[in-house]
DNA sequence: TTTTGAGTTGTTCGA
DNA sequence: GTCGAACAACTCAAA
Protein backbone atom coordinates (compact mmCIF):
# COMPACT_ATOMS: atom_id res chain seq x y z
CA UNK A 1 0.00 0.00 0.00
CA UNK A 2 1.74 3.10 -1.36
CA UNK A 3 -0.34 5.39 0.77
CA UNK A 4 -0.33 9.47 -0.23
CA UNK A 5 0.41 8.19 -3.69
CA UNK A 6 -1.69 8.12 -6.65
CA UNK A 7 -3.14 4.40 -7.36
CA UNK A 8 -2.14 2.85 -10.34
CA UNK A 9 -5.30 2.76 -12.91
CA UNK A 10 -7.46 5.56 -11.60
CA UNK A 11 -4.91 8.57 -12.36
CA UNK A 12 -2.42 7.50 -14.38
CA UNK A 13 -2.46 8.10 -18.20
CA UNK A 14 0.61 6.53 -20.09
CA UNK A 15 3.65 8.82 -20.82
CA UNK A 16 2.11 12.04 -19.08
CA UNK A 17 2.66 13.27 -15.76
CA UNK A 18 0.25 11.73 -12.90
CA UNK A 19 -2.96 13.07 -12.37
CA UNK A 20 -4.68 14.38 -10.03
CA UNK A 21 -5.56 11.84 -6.98
CA UNK A 22 -8.90 12.23 -5.11
CA UNK A 23 -10.32 11.40 -2.12
CA UNK A 24 -14.51 11.70 -1.19
CA UNK A 25 -14.79 13.10 2.09
CA UNK A 26 -18.30 11.68 3.07
CA UNK A 27 -19.83 14.41 5.62
CA UNK A 28 -22.46 12.70 8.00
CA UNK A 29 -22.87 14.07 11.37
CA UNK A 30 -19.96 15.79 11.15
CA UNK A 31 -21.06 19.11 9.62
CA UNK A 32 -17.76 21.34 10.30
CA UNK A 33 -14.43 21.84 8.94
CA UNK A 34 -12.60 22.36 12.26
CA UNK A 35 -11.15 19.24 14.11
CA UNK A 36 -11.87 16.67 11.40
CA UNK A 37 -9.68 13.77 11.54
CA UNK A 38 -11.19 12.63 8.44
CA UNK A 39 -9.48 15.58 6.61
CA UNK A 40 -6.19 14.12 7.68
CA UNK A 41 -6.89 10.91 6.93
CA UNK A 42 -7.93 12.30 3.05
CA UNK A 43 -4.60 14.39 2.97
CA UNK A 44 -2.60 11.82 3.39
CA UNK A 45 -3.74 9.74 0.70
CA UNK A 46 -4.77 12.20 -2.31
CA UNK A 47 -4.23 16.02 -3.78
CA UNK A 48 -7.54 17.00 -3.59
CA UNK A 49 -11.06 16.28 -1.95
CA UNK A 50 -14.29 15.92 -3.04
CA UNK A 51 -16.50 17.08 -0.31
CA UNK A 52 -19.98 15.22 0.05
CA UNK A 53 -23.40 14.81 1.59
CA UNK A 54 -25.91 12.51 0.75
CA UNK A 55 -29.94 12.82 1.87
CA UNK A 56 -30.33 9.37 2.57
CA UNK A 57 -34.11 9.19 2.62
CA UNK A 58 -34.24 6.57 5.53
CA UNK A 59 -32.91 9.26 7.95
CA UNK A 60 -34.74 11.94 6.73
CA UNK A 61 -37.85 10.74 6.66
CA UNK A 62 -37.79 10.00 10.73
CA UNK A 63 -36.08 12.57 11.62
CA UNK A 64 -39.06 15.20 11.09
CA UNK A 65 -39.35 19.01 9.94
CA UNK A 66 -37.34 20.37 13.12
CA UNK A 67 -34.19 18.01 12.13
CA UNK A 68 -34.58 17.75 8.62
CA UNK A 69 -34.62 22.04 8.70
CA UNK A 70 -31.56 21.98 10.87
CA UNK A 71 -29.32 19.97 9.04
CA UNK A 72 -30.27 21.81 5.87
CA UNK A 73 -29.33 25.05 7.63
CA UNK A 74 -26.00 23.35 8.30
CA UNK A 75 -25.39 21.64 5.21
CA UNK A 76 -25.77 25.42 3.57
CA UNK A 77 -23.20 26.93 6.46
CA UNK A 78 -20.86 23.89 5.03
CA UNK A 79 -21.13 24.54 1.68
CA UNK A 80 -20.42 28.25 2.43
CA UNK A 81 -17.49 27.24 4.47
CA UNK A 82 -15.97 25.04 1.31
CA UNK A 83 -16.58 27.53 -0.99
CA UNK A 84 -19.98 26.25 -2.55
CA UNK A 85 -17.93 22.71 -3.49
CA UNK A 86 -20.25 20.57 -1.26
CA UNK A 87 -21.68 18.19 -3.90
CA UNK A 88 -24.62 16.92 -2.33
CA UNK A 89 -26.78 14.43 -3.81
CA UNK A 90 -30.02 12.12 -2.87
CA UNK A 91 -30.64 8.43 -2.75
CA UNK A 92 -29.43 5.23 -1.01
CA UNK A 93 -25.25 5.53 0.30
CA UNK A 94 -24.96 2.05 -0.62
CA UNK A 95 -25.78 3.28 -4.62
CA UNK A 96 -24.66 6.36 -4.68
CA UNK A 97 -21.86 6.53 -2.68
CA UNK A 98 -19.77 4.11 -4.68
CA UNK A 99 -20.95 5.59 -8.35
CA UNK A 100 -19.05 9.09 -7.12
CA UNK A 101 -16.16 7.32 -5.90
CA UNK A 102 -15.74 6.38 -9.42
CA UNK A 103 -16.84 9.30 -11.30
CA UNK A 104 -14.19 11.23 -9.69
CA UNK A 105 -11.97 8.57 -9.83
CA UNK A 106 -11.40 8.22 -6.16
CA UNK A 107 -9.22 5.19 -4.43
CA UNK A 108 -10.84 6.25 -0.80
CA UNK A 109 -13.52 7.60 0.79
CA UNK A 110 -12.83 9.25 4.40
CA UNK A 111 -15.74 9.35 6.75
CA UNK A 112 -16.07 9.80 10.96
CA UNK A 113 -17.59 6.76 11.94
CA UNK A 114 -20.77 6.29 13.27
CA UNK A 115 -22.20 4.01 15.72
CA UNK A 116 -26.22 4.09 15.40
CA UNK A 117 -27.74 0.85 14.64
CA UNK A 118 -28.58 2.21 11.51
CA UNK A 119 -25.00 3.90 10.89
CA UNK A 120 -23.40 0.21 11.19
CA UNK A 121 -25.65 -1.43 8.71
CA UNK A 122 -25.13 1.60 5.93
CA UNK A 123 -21.57 1.65 6.91
CA UNK A 124 -21.06 -1.57 5.86
CA UNK A 125 -23.30 -2.07 3.14
CA UNK A 126 -21.43 1.19 1.75
CA UNK A 127 -18.22 -0.56 2.31
CA UNK A 128 -19.32 -3.51 0.25
CA UNK A 129 -20.35 -2.11 -2.71
CA UNK A 130 -17.16 -0.01 -2.91
CA UNK A 131 -15.38 -2.79 -3.83
CA UNK A 132 -10.92 -1.97 -4.19
CA UNK A 133 -12.67 1.62 -3.20
CA UNK A 134 -11.38 1.88 0.69
CA UNK A 135 -14.22 3.05 2.85
CA UNK A 136 -12.05 5.04 5.92
CA UNK A 137 -13.16 5.61 9.54
CA UNK A 138 -11.59 8.58 11.44
CA UNK A 139 -12.37 9.33 14.63
CA UNK A 140 -16.43 9.45 15.19
CA UNK A 141 -18.62 11.75 17.29
CA UNK A 142 -17.76 10.63 20.49
CA UNK A 143 -14.94 11.24 22.95
CA UNK A 144 -13.95 7.44 23.10
CA UNK A 145 -15.91 5.51 20.40
CA UNK A 146 -18.45 2.96 21.32
CA UNK A 147 -17.03 -0.57 22.31
CA UNK A 148 -13.39 0.43 22.83
CA UNK A 149 -14.40 0.93 27.04
CA UNK A 150 -14.88 -2.40 28.48
CA UNK A 151 -13.96 -3.63 32.35
CA UNK A 152 -10.69 -5.77 32.47
CA UNK A 153 -12.42 -8.86 31.17
CA UNK A 154 -13.43 -7.27 28.54
CA UNK A 155 -17.44 -7.20 29.04
CA UNK A 156 -19.25 -3.78 28.63
CA UNK A 157 -19.80 -1.52 31.84
CA UNK A 158 -23.00 -1.03 33.09
CA UNK A 159 -23.15 1.74 35.60
CA UNK A 160 -21.83 5.08 34.76
CA UNK A 161 -19.14 6.03 37.57
CA UNK A 162 -16.89 2.63 36.93
CA UNK A 163 -17.20 4.06 33.51
CA UNK A 164 -16.47 7.26 33.95
CA UNK A 165 -13.64 6.36 35.94
CA UNK A 166 -12.18 4.73 32.97
CA UNK A 167 -13.26 7.44 30.46
CA UNK A 168 -11.25 9.84 32.42
CA UNK A 169 -8.16 8.46 32.09
CA UNK A 170 -8.74 7.83 28.79
CA UNK A 171 -9.41 11.07 27.56
CA UNK A 172 -7.10 12.93 28.97
CA UNK A 173 -5.01 13.65 26.05
CA UNK A 174 -7.40 14.02 23.49
CA UNK A 175 -6.79 16.83 21.49
CA UNK A 176 -8.55 18.76 18.54
CA UNK A 177 -6.78 17.69 15.30
CA UNK A 178 -5.54 21.23 13.23
CA UNK A 179 -8.06 21.46 10.35
CA UNK A 180 -10.01 23.81 8.67
CA UNK A 181 -11.26 24.69 5.10
CA UNK A 182 -7.82 25.19 3.42
CA UNK A 183 -6.63 21.65 4.87
CA UNK A 184 -7.74 20.36 1.78
CA UNK A 185 -7.91 20.90 -1.65
CA UNK A 186 -11.92 21.05 -2.44
CA UNK A 187 -12.71 19.58 -5.81
CA UNK A 188 -15.57 21.32 -7.96
CA UNK A 189 -18.18 19.08 -7.66
CA UNK A 190 -19.38 19.83 -11.56
CA UNK A 191 -16.25 18.70 -12.72
CA UNK A 192 -16.78 15.24 -11.84
CA UNK A 193 -17.84 13.02 -14.60
CA UNK A 194 -21.06 11.20 -14.65
CA UNK A 195 -22.83 9.63 -11.35
CA UNK A 196 -25.52 10.91 -9.88
CA UNK A 197 -26.36 14.33 -10.30
CA UNK A 198 -26.11 16.99 -7.88
CA UNK A 199 -29.07 18.20 -6.41
CA UNK A 200 -29.29 21.84 -3.94
CA UNK A 201 -30.15 21.50 -0.22
CA UNK A 202 -34.16 21.41 -0.24
CA UNK A 203 -36.06 23.84 1.03
CA UNK A 204 -36.69 24.01 4.89
CA UNK A 205 -39.64 22.32 5.71
CA UNK A 206 -42.69 24.21 7.33
CA UNK A 207 -41.76 25.27 10.94
CA UNK A 208 -43.35 25.64 13.89
CA UNK A 209 -40.78 26.21 16.36
CA UNK A 210 -37.91 28.82 16.34
CA UNK A 211 -34.69 26.90 15.59
CA UNK A 212 -31.42 27.64 17.52
CA UNK A 213 -28.82 28.95 14.88
CA UNK A 214 -27.09 25.77 12.70
CA UNK A 215 -23.62 25.90 11.46
CA UNK A 216 -20.30 25.56 12.93
CA UNK A 217 -19.78 29.45 13.10
CA UNK A 218 -22.99 29.70 15.49
CA UNK A 219 -21.53 26.42 17.29
CA UNK A 220 -18.58 28.46 17.80
CA UNK A 221 -19.82 31.52 19.06
CA UNK A 222 -22.55 29.67 21.58
CA UNK A 223 -19.54 27.69 22.91
CA UNK A 224 -17.17 30.37 23.45
CA UNK A 225 -19.97 32.58 25.18
CA UNK A 226 -21.32 29.82 27.32
CA UNK A 227 -17.45 29.24 28.49
CA UNK A 228 -17.06 33.07 29.19
CA UNK A 229 -20.57 33.32 31.08
CA UNK A 230 -21.55 29.98 32.55
CA UNK A 231 -19.04 27.86 32.54
CA UNK A 232 -17.38 28.58 36.14
CA UNK A 233 -21.11 28.00 38.00
CA UNK A 234 -22.07 25.37 35.31
CA UNK A 235 -22.43 23.11 38.54
CA UNK A 236 -25.19 25.37 39.80
CA UNK A 237 -26.59 26.92 37.26
CA UNK A 238 -26.97 24.17 34.95
CA UNK A 239 -30.29 22.72 36.59
CA UNK A 240 -31.89 25.80 36.53
CA UNK A 241 -34.36 26.38 33.58
CA UNK A 242 -35.37 30.29 34.55
CA UNK A 243 -31.57 30.83 33.82
CA UNK A 244 -29.31 31.15 30.27
CA UNK A 245 -26.70 28.90 32.32
CA UNK A 246 -26.37 25.26 29.79
CA UNK A 247 -24.30 25.12 27.00
CA UNK A 248 -26.49 24.18 24.37
CA UNK A 249 -24.08 22.16 22.70
CA UNK A 250 -26.36 19.08 22.40
CA UNK A 251 -27.56 20.22 18.98
CA UNK A 252 -24.22 21.15 17.50
CA UNK A 253 -22.65 17.57 19.05
CA UNK A 254 -25.93 15.76 17.06
CA UNK A 255 -24.96 17.36 13.76
CA UNK A 256 -21.39 17.37 14.72
CA UNK A 257 -21.09 21.76 13.65
CA UNK A 258 -18.59 20.80 17.40
CA UNK A 259 -16.85 17.83 18.20
CA UNK A 260 -17.08 17.18 22.21
CA UNK A 261 -12.70 17.18 21.84
CA UNK A 262 -12.81 20.90 21.56
CA UNK A 263 -15.73 20.80 24.36
CA UNK A 264 -13.14 18.96 26.56
CA UNK A 265 -9.95 21.11 25.48
CA UNK A 266 -11.81 24.49 26.76
CA UNK A 267 -13.44 22.78 30.15
CA UNK A 268 -10.71 20.73 31.37
CA UNK A 269 -9.85 22.56 34.24
CA UNK A 270 -10.23 21.27 37.93
CA UNK A 271 -12.85 23.89 38.54
CA UNK A 272 -16.41 22.35 39.46
CA UNK A 273 -18.21 23.73 36.74
CA UNK A 274 -15.63 22.29 33.94
CA UNK A 275 -15.79 19.15 36.08
CA UNK A 276 -19.41 18.66 35.42
CA UNK A 277 -19.07 19.77 32.38
CA UNK A 278 -17.16 17.12 31.58
CA UNK A 279 -19.45 14.47 32.99
CA UNK A 280 -22.00 15.62 31.08
CA UNK A 281 -19.70 14.98 27.95
CA UNK A 282 -19.00 11.49 29.59
CA UNK A 283 -22.97 10.54 29.77
CA UNK A 284 -23.20 10.80 26.02
CA UNK A 285 -20.24 8.38 25.49
CA UNK A 286 -21.70 6.43 28.14
CA UNK A 287 -24.85 6.13 26.38
CA UNK A 288 -23.16 5.89 23.11
CA UNK A 289 -21.25 2.98 24.32
CA UNK A 290 -24.21 1.20 26.43
CA UNK A 291 -26.40 1.80 22.75
CA UNK A 292 -23.77 -0.05 20.52
CA UNK A 293 -23.58 -3.01 22.92
CA UNK A 294 -26.97 -3.09 23.62
CA UNK A 295 -28.70 -2.03 20.42
CA UNK A 296 -32.23 -3.33 21.70
CA UNK A 297 -32.15 -1.26 24.31
CA UNK A 298 -33.41 1.73 21.80
CA UNK A 299 -36.60 -0.05 21.74
CA UNK A 300 -36.83 -2.32 24.72
CA UNK A 301 -36.29 -2.10 28.56
CA UNK A 302 -32.51 -2.11 28.69
CA UNK A 303 -33.15 -4.70 31.62
CA UNK A 304 -36.21 -6.88 30.68
CA UNK A 305 -37.02 -7.97 34.07
CA UNK A 306 -39.02 -4.98 34.24
CA UNK A 307 -40.97 -6.29 31.23
CA UNK A 308 -43.71 -7.39 33.58
CA UNK A 309 -44.43 -3.98 35.23
CA UNK A 310 -48.16 -3.15 34.57
CA UNK A 311 -48.56 -0.05 32.76
CA UNK A 312 -52.06 1.81 31.96
CA UNK A 313 -53.40 2.10 28.50
CA UNK A 314 -56.31 2.50 26.71
CA UNK A 315 -58.78 5.74 26.05
CA UNK A 316 -57.79 7.50 29.60
CA UNK A 317 -54.29 6.71 29.06
CA UNK A 318 -54.80 7.89 25.62
CA UNK A 319 -56.17 11.22 27.26
CA UNK A 320 -53.31 11.27 29.94
CA UNK A 321 -50.68 11.30 27.32
CA UNK A 322 -52.51 13.89 25.03
CA UNK A 323 -52.95 16.02 28.12
CA UNK A 324 -48.88 15.24 28.94
CA UNK A 325 -47.96 16.24 25.30
CA UNK A 326 -49.77 19.54 24.61
CA UNK A 327 -48.57 21.05 28.08
CA UNK A 328 -52.06 20.73 29.72
CA UNK A 329 -51.72 18.27 33.15
CA UNK A 330 -52.47 21.41 35.64
CA UNK A 331 -48.94 21.07 36.86
CA UNK A 332 -47.19 24.40 35.68
CA UNK A 333 -43.53 23.32 35.65
CA UNK A 334 -44.08 20.17 33.52
CA UNK A 335 -46.75 21.89 31.11
CA UNK A 336 -44.21 24.79 31.14
CA UNK A 337 -41.44 22.09 29.77
CA UNK A 338 -43.82 20.35 27.23
CA UNK A 339 -44.83 23.77 25.92
CA UNK A 340 -41.21 25.00 25.34
CA UNK A 341 -40.72 21.50 23.78
CA UNK A 342 -43.11 22.29 21.50
CA UNK A 343 -42.31 25.99 21.30
CA UNK A 344 -38.05 25.82 20.64
CA UNK A 345 -37.56 22.50 20.16
CA UNK A 346 -35.61 22.09 23.31
CA UNK A 347 -36.26 21.31 27.01
CA UNK A 348 -33.69 21.92 29.33
CA UNK A 349 -32.42 19.18 30.58
CA UNK A 350 -33.54 19.20 34.22
CA UNK A 351 -36.80 19.28 32.82
CA UNK A 352 -36.48 16.86 30.75
CA UNK A 353 -35.87 14.65 33.77
CA UNK A 354 -38.82 16.06 35.74
CA UNK A 355 -41.33 15.45 32.53
CA UNK A 356 -40.09 11.74 31.82
CA UNK A 357 -40.57 11.14 35.68
CA UNK A 358 -44.39 12.74 35.56
CA UNK A 359 -45.03 10.87 32.28
CA UNK A 360 -43.99 6.98 33.66
CA UNK A 361 -44.35 7.41 37.56
CA UNK A 362 -47.18 9.90 37.56
CA UNK A 363 -49.32 8.94 34.78
CA UNK A 364 -47.70 4.87 34.11
CA UNK A 365 -47.38 5.39 30.30
CA UNK A 366 -44.98 3.58 29.25
CA UNK A 367 -41.34 5.55 28.53
CA UNK A 368 -41.24 4.86 24.73
CA UNK A 369 -44.26 7.07 24.05
CA UNK A 370 -42.46 9.74 25.62
CA UNK A 371 -38.88 9.23 23.83
CA UNK A 372 -40.90 9.23 20.95
CA UNK A 373 -42.41 12.38 20.76
CA UNK A 374 -39.08 13.79 22.13
CA UNK A 375 -37.63 12.40 19.16
CA UNK A 376 -40.41 13.79 17.06
CA UNK A 377 -39.96 17.46 18.21
CA UNK A 378 -36.38 17.86 20.10
CA UNK A 379 -33.96 19.18 17.81
CA UNK A 380 -31.40 17.74 19.30
CA UNK A 381 -32.79 14.58 19.67
CA UNK A 382 -30.31 11.72 19.62
CA UNK A 383 -30.98 8.14 19.88
CA UNK A 384 -28.38 7.06 22.09
CA UNK A 385 -28.99 9.86 24.92
CA UNK A 386 -32.55 10.34 24.57
CA UNK A 387 -33.44 6.83 24.97
CA UNK A 388 -31.22 5.82 27.84
CA UNK A 389 -32.30 9.34 29.66
CA UNK A 390 -36.09 8.06 29.38
CA UNK A 391 -34.73 4.81 30.92
CA UNK A 392 -32.84 6.13 33.53
CA UNK A 393 -36.39 7.77 34.26
CA UNK A 394 -38.09 4.88 34.50
CA UNK A 395 -35.59 3.46 36.07
CA UNK A 396 -35.15 0.27 33.79
CA UNK A 397 -31.66 0.90 32.18
CA UNK A 398 -28.13 1.52 33.34
CA UNK A 399 -27.64 2.10 37.07
CA UNK A 400 -29.14 0.77 40.10
CA UNK A 401 -32.88 2.02 40.20
CA UNK A 402 -33.76 3.45 43.29
CA UNK A 403 -37.71 2.71 43.73
CA UNK A 404 -37.86 5.93 45.78
CA UNK A 405 -36.85 7.65 42.13
CA UNK A 406 -40.07 9.77 41.51
CA UNK A 407 -39.76 13.67 41.13
CA UNK A 408 -42.27 15.72 43.12
CA UNK A 409 -43.76 17.95 40.20
CA UNK A 410 -44.37 20.79 42.07
CA UNK A 411 -41.31 20.71 44.39
CA UNK A 412 -38.95 20.44 40.82
CA UNK A 413 -40.79 23.62 40.02
CA UNK A 414 -40.28 25.40 43.31
CA UNK A 415 -36.46 24.48 43.74
CA UNK A 416 -35.69 24.99 40.21
CA UNK A 417 -37.60 27.95 38.98
CA UNK A 418 -37.99 29.63 42.54
CA UNK A 419 -39.31 33.10 41.15
CA UNK A 420 -41.21 31.08 38.74
CA UNK A 421 -40.25 32.76 35.57
CA UNK A 422 -39.86 29.68 33.76
CA UNK A 423 -43.42 29.05 34.18
CA UNK A 424 -44.88 32.23 33.11
CA UNK A 425 -42.77 32.26 29.86
CA UNK A 426 -44.32 29.61 28.55
CA UNK A 427 -47.49 28.86 30.20
CA UNK A 428 -49.90 32.52 29.32
CA UNK A 429 -52.68 31.29 31.26
CA UNK A 430 -50.50 31.87 34.70
CA UNK A 431 -48.39 34.79 33.21
CA UNK A 432 -50.29 37.39 35.63
CA UNK A 433 -49.34 35.28 38.59
CA UNK A 434 -46.52 36.67 40.87
CA UNK A 435 -43.42 34.51 42.48
CA UNK A 436 -43.67 30.71 43.24
CA UNK A 437 -47.27 31.44 44.02
CA UNK A 438 -47.54 30.32 39.98
CA UNK A 439 -46.17 26.58 40.88
CA UNK A 440 -49.69 26.07 42.74
CA UNK A 441 -52.38 27.77 41.21
CA UNK A 442 -55.29 25.27 42.70
CA UNK A 443 -53.81 27.18 46.06
CA UNK A 444 -55.21 30.60 44.74
CA UNK A 445 -58.34 31.77 46.10
CA UNK A 446 -59.48 32.70 42.10
CA UNK A 447 -56.87 30.23 39.85
CA UNK A 448 -57.20 31.19 36.24
CA UNK A 449 -59.74 29.76 34.83
CA UNK A 450 -58.21 29.13 31.22
CA UNK A 451 -55.60 26.36 32.75
CA UNK A 452 -56.79 23.40 34.06
CA UNK A 453 -56.57 21.64 37.89
CA UNK A 454 -54.06 19.12 37.77
CA UNK A 455 -54.95 15.61 35.91
CA UNK A 456 -53.66 13.65 38.64
CA UNK A 457 -53.10 13.61 42.83
CA UNK A 458 -49.56 13.25 42.82
CA UNK A 459 -49.46 11.42 46.19
CA UNK A 460 -51.53 8.71 45.24
CA UNK A 461 -49.84 7.98 41.50
CA UNK A 462 -46.64 8.09 43.68
CA UNK A 463 -47.91 5.43 46.18
CA UNK A 464 -49.10 3.49 43.01
CA UNK A 465 -45.58 3.77 41.23
CA UNK A 466 -43.84 2.22 44.05
CA UNK A 467 -46.31 -0.07 44.58
CA UNK A 468 -46.12 -1.25 41.29
CA UNK A 469 -42.47 -1.41 41.47
CA UNK A 470 -42.61 -3.35 44.80
CA UNK A 471 -44.76 -5.76 43.55
CA UNK A 472 -41.73 -7.15 41.19
C1' DT B 1 -14.58 -17.66 44.20
C1' DT B 2 -15.79 -14.68 47.65
C1' DT B 3 -16.25 -10.45 49.62
C1' DT B 4 -16.97 -5.70 49.90
C1' DG B 5 -18.46 -1.22 48.66
C1' DA B 6 -21.25 1.39 45.91
C1' DG B 7 -24.90 2.96 42.73
C1' DT B 8 -26.34 11.09 38.45
C1' DT B 9 -29.23 14.55 39.11
C1' DG B 10 -35.07 12.42 45.01
C1' DT B 11 -38.65 12.81 48.57
C1' DT B 12 -40.59 12.57 52.93
C1' DC B 13 -40.74 12.46 57.69
C1' DG B 14 -39.62 13.45 62.17
C1' DA B 15 -36.51 15.62 65.36
C1' DG C 1 -36.99 26.33 58.60
C1' DT C 2 -33.13 22.98 58.57
C1' DC C 3 -31.11 18.51 58.74
C1' DG C 4 -30.22 13.66 58.76
C1' DA C 5 -32.11 9.30 58.20
C1' DA C 6 -35.00 6.15 55.94
C1' DC C 7 -36.73 4.47 51.91
C1' DA C 8 -35.48 -2.63 49.44
C1' DA C 9 -33.12 -5.35 47.77
C1' DC C 10 -30.12 -6.18 44.09
C1' DT C 11 -26.62 -5.96 40.68
C1' DC C 12 -22.38 -4.33 39.30
C1' DA C 13 -17.36 -3.74 39.63
C1' DA C 14 -13.21 -4.52 41.60
C1' DA C 15 -10.17 -6.37 44.95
Amino acid sequence: MSRGLPDAGCGYLSGMAPATSTAVVWFRRDLRVGDQPTFLAAKERADRALALFVLDPRLLEPAGPRRTAFLYRCLRALDEQLGGRLLVVKGDPADVVPRIAQAVGAASVHVAADFGPYGRERDEAVEKALGDVELVRSGSPYLTEPGTITKSDGTPYKVFTPFSKEWTKRVRDAAPADTDATTLTWMDPSDKDGGPRAVKVPDDPKLDAELPEAGEQAARESWEAFVDEHLTDYDDTRDRPDKPGTSRMSVHLKYGTVHPRTLLADAGGDGKGATSYRNELCFRDFYGHVLWWFPRSARENFDPKFDSIPLDSGKKADEKFAAWQEGRTGFPAIDAAMRQLQGEAWMHNRMRMAVASFLVKDLHLPWWWGARHFMNLLVDGDLPSNQHGWQWAAGTGTDAAPYFRVFNPVTQGERFDPQGDYVRRWVPELAEIEGKKVHQPWKLPDPPSDYPEPIVDHKAERNEALARFNAL
